[in-house]
RNA sequence: UCCGGGGUCGUCCAAUGGCAGGACAACGGCCUUUGGCGCCGUUGAUCGGGGUUCGAAUCCCUGCCCCGGAACCA
């Protein structure tokens, strides 16, 4: 309709390209694949970060640039460590980023039972035996990166024994840990992982989804590589740490002789100000750090949810941080870019105020109130209008006031003229304090001229603030986020410290404010941009009677490096 | 020490033998009824040393540095 692009909802995003796309194109000209269909194989055993989702968009997003296949598959192979509870979350998180596995939800404790028909065929044509050698004894004959390691005095048993035994070990014959199937590949190999590494292990253990059907359960070298190739993956796609993991990954395929797809390694994400791994999480929340692992200073998916960010922003920055197999710091301004972005554009404004400081318009008539109408959303005309109270006595931001202004700020000051926004502009004319001289009131005249905010004379005024209305605005708490940590390496610490010494006390400040009365009752989640402050969300813990809101982040504030900058200047 | 990876602005990612470019950050300015958004600009990098070439971030040699690897974890 309109002849003025769209800017907005048409940001040209040049075709992303990394190595891994280029080796796809490479193995699709070749021949070496004719299609392209990929996973994610998150091991149920804890709750998703934006390390996965960086992960998983690169899954999910190769698959639909080429028009192939996805794969949700939980890689369930060991069953001490893995549970239902984490199942359910992974799923949710998975589905929250806008990942489609369409009916393609698979666990690899499905293929057990075809796992355990290969390893037979391995051990029958003699490339993988059962070995009676200790967990400690396993790892002194391994030998060390210099020195080869030793044959297992088991390695030549017969296939036959190694056949009877391995079916005794399925059968629970034996007792946890007694006896291993290995593969025979070579023990004086340089890669450590080609030294016979054990394909299954004896576990009497209840398994999450098989129930008490298994006793022995494989290996993820053994399994990961199957349960690709069962599901018919092209690019297996995983993080640099598997490198050393792919010659027996091709080693396996290759013996057993069966569809073969391709392991590419990338490197994972870390994030400046934060932690990224499981047993952090762990010590952060069992130590009382944080509330859980949705705790909104978190960077897992479900802790960035809570904390207001949208799965477009998340989608957003993994793109904008591409792939490569250098290990990478992300600045974590990149992330906090990508949600003001998404905000700004969708989602609704509204006035609230944190540190309230009463002002009483001493010429506005007792008794009177009116309405302005306010802009949602300057960004999208769609958005509409809305009315907001205003009245005799009203709230502003103590910030916005002080009684000595410090040169090139803008704000109110004792004699100073600023415009409330979408209503009046007001001049301070007192300054009332109490016995210790803090400011507790601040008297000042209205211009029913300018009302809507432009002075009919055309004089200007060099601020916008926003206010409440002291008595038609709710009170509602506000939990204002910082980083969780104070270094933007949280393990830069002294020899012997920990990253918990880098906690950031000052990561969390609860705080009640005053907000404009139609925002009550907003359902949790519901997103808004607070003006002139930041993008905050509905918590999980709010209620119809107390309102509660999270900072997602902080609008940017030219003012406050304005003043930091002073203040360095000062010393 | 052995094996496998890797070194490009402060950070992340490009440049695939042909003008080292973008984003974030920082800084300066314009605009502004959000000190927001937007717009304009500035600063700023090829790990070192040799070589090949008309021409090297890219190819070769060499040195240095960083990461990963010796669970019956994934």
């Amino acid at each position: 309709m309109s002849d003025t692009p769209d800017t907005t909802t048409d940001t040209p995003r040049p075709e992303p390209t990394d190595f891994i796309r280029e080796f796809i194109k490479q193995d699709l000209a070749e021949g070496r694949f004719d299609r392209v269909h990929t996973r994610f194989p998150p091991e149920p055993n804890a709750y998703l970060h934006i390390g996965h989702a960086k992960a998983l968009w690169i899954d999910y997003g190769i698959a639909l640039e080429f028009g192939g296949k996805f794969n949700l598959r939980f890689d369930d192979t060991n069953p001490t460590r893995e549970e239902q509870e984490f199942v359910d979350a992974i799923i949710e998180d998975v589905r929250w980023v806008g990942a489609d596995w369409e009916d393609r939800l698979f666990f690899g404790s499905d293929y057990f039972e075809q796992m355990y028909e290969w390893a037979v065929d391995l051990i029958k044509k003699g490339r993988a035996y059962v070995c009676d050698l200790t967990p400690e004894q396993v790892i002194e004959m391994r030998g060390a990166p210099t020195s080869p390691g030793t044959d297992s005095p088991y390695r030549n048993r017969s296939a036959r024994e190694s056949l009877d035994l391995f079916q005794r070990m399925r059968a629970g014959e034996f007792e946890d840990g007694a006896r291993t199937l290995r593969a025979k590949i070579d023990m004086a190999a340089p890669n450590l992982h080609m030294r016979d590494p054990v394909m299954y292990r004896i576990r009497h253990a209840h398994h999450h989804r098989q129930g008490d059907k298994w006793c022995i359960y494989p290996m993820y070298d053994w399994a990961h590589g199957l349960e690709d190739s069962i599901e018919g993956i092209t690019h297996s796609l995983c993080s640099l740490e598997y490198e050393n993991h792919r010659p027996l990954y091709d080693w396996f395929l290759d013996q057993l002789g069966i569809y073969h797809p391709r392991q590419i390694e990338f490197a994972r994400l870390n994030l400046t100000y934060t932690v990224m791994s499981k047993r952090r999480f762990i010590e952060l929340v069992d130590g009382g750090h944080v509330s859980g692992y949705d705790d909104p200073r978190l960077p897992t998916l479900a802790g960035l949810r809570r904390r207001g960010y949208t799965p477009e922003a998340i989608k957003d920055f993994c793109s904008r941080i591409g792939v490569a197999k250098v290990d990478s710091v992300v600045d974590v301004a990149m992330l906090q870019d990508c949600v003001r972005d998404d905000l700004n554009r969708n989602s609704h404004r509204v006035m609230a105020v944190m540190n309230p400081l009463k002002v009483v318009l001493v010429n506005y008539p007792e008794g009177e109130s009116e309405e302005f109408d306010a802009i949602n959303n300057p960004e999208d005309p769609t958005a509409g209008t809305r009315k907001v109270p205003f009245g005799r006595e009203i709230y502003i931001e103590r910030d916005d006031f002080r009684e000595d202004p410090p040169p090139k700020y803008f704000r109110l000051a004792p004699g100073r003229e600023i415009r409330l926004r979408y209503a009046y502009f007001i001049k301070c004319v007192d300054v009332i304090k109490d016995a210790n001289g803090e400011v507790v009131e601040l008297h000042c005249t209205y211009d029913p001229e300018t009302r809507g905010g432009d002075a009919p004379d055309g004089r200007k005024v060099k601020a916008t603030v926003h206010w409440v209305a002291a008595e038609q605005s709710v009170e509602a708490q506000a939990r204002l986020y910082d980083h969780l940590f104070m270094k933007p390496n949280p393990d830069d610490v002294e020899p012997g410290g920990s990253f918990i010494d880098n906690l950031n006390p000052n990561s969390l400040q609860v705080v009640n404010c005053r907000i404009e009365p139609g925002v009550g009752g907003a359902a949790p989640g519901t997103r808004y941009q607070f003006e002139r402050q930041g993008y905050f969300c509905v918590d999980s813990d709010s209620s119809a009677d107390k309102l509660i809101f999270n900072r997602t982040v902080t609008l940017r504030d030219t003012w406050a490096r304005i003043e930091k900058a002073m203040g360095r200047k000062k010393q």
